[in-house]
DNA sequence: GGCTGTTGCAACCTTAACTGTTACGACTCT
DNA sequence: AGAGTCGTAACAGTTAAGGTTGCAACAGCC
């Protein structure tokens, strides 16, 4: 499958941000991010601009810049990360039409729907039990 | 997320098969299946190629050449074409390693790892749920 | 023994998604 | 006015999957 780490570095930031505010700071930038990320902070600030239209953080521009956290990290599920970064479905159907004038190409799509709706509930479930607090905790549980 | 069709294939190509023996004939073609799926027959023949690694189905070549099912449908579960068809794990983590130096970036992938670990978990229980009995079923009582 | 139909497999192209990078305008504080 | 940071567009590189063609290998049949 396709190996997607933007959940990942999505919780990566939010635990990032999460602690250095209980550090006393106001704000994070993107390149303070991205050095902790190893990565570029273009790809935080768009990961980082759709967390904002899910109401997860908030940006102020000018001087004094960065990025700060909309909600308390205990507020905050992996779901809705999850909701906010991957757009799509998990398990997709047929690229093409299969073939209805054979039983199996005609049932099979609503057949795997109806399965698959079933399975990413549960997964849904399982991605709201995990706040981004229990993700730092973690964090900072892990042997140095 | 990667829409990723491969189960979806794959278990259209099962049942196909499930459902042709039914009705009496010994082996299907890729042919056959892939008309059925709207799609090419080296992409089914490399699917079940990995179906048949996996032990589910069985190929015959020669004249009167084909695919059958290596067990009942009843013996089978999405679980068993998941892990045949789909490699690695469901979340990646960082394509570089992060920052060590950095407490969020030394803890956050062993905290993740063991986060994404339950939930493939869960979803692997899911998945071993469903027969691909239960599918044909599904297609079957679809209405036409 | 040759013919035929199908699998097995390699090679290549196209598409799509994500990541990484550069560039630059917009904004706001000093 | 200057400076730091966001917002966003544009583009290249990478990877995975799907689609396509071609052909050798195989096995039954005449």
């Amino acid at each position: 499958m396709s190996a997607n780490s933007r959940l990942t570095i999505a919780a990566h930031a939010l635990a990032w941000i999460g602690l250095y505010q209980r550090q006393g700071h106001e704000v994070a930038t993107s390149e303070q991010i991205a050095t902790s990320a190893n990565t570029n902070p273009v790809v935080i600030r768009r990961l980082l601009g759709e967390l904002r239209r899910a109401g997860l953080v908030e940006s102020r521009r000018g001087v004094g810049a960065g990025w700060s956290l909309a909600r308390e990290l205990e507020s905050m599920t992996l779901l809705d990360v999850y909701e906010a970064v991957e757009p799509g479905p998990l398990f997709a159907m047929h690229r093409t039409t299969p073939d209805q004038g054979c039983v199996v190409g005609h049932g099979i799509q609503p057949a795997m729907q109806g399965i698959y709706e079933g399975i990413e509930e549960t997964l849904r479930h399982e991605l709201a039990r995990v706040t981004l607090e229990n993700v730092l905790s973690d964090v900072l549980a892990a042997p140095r």
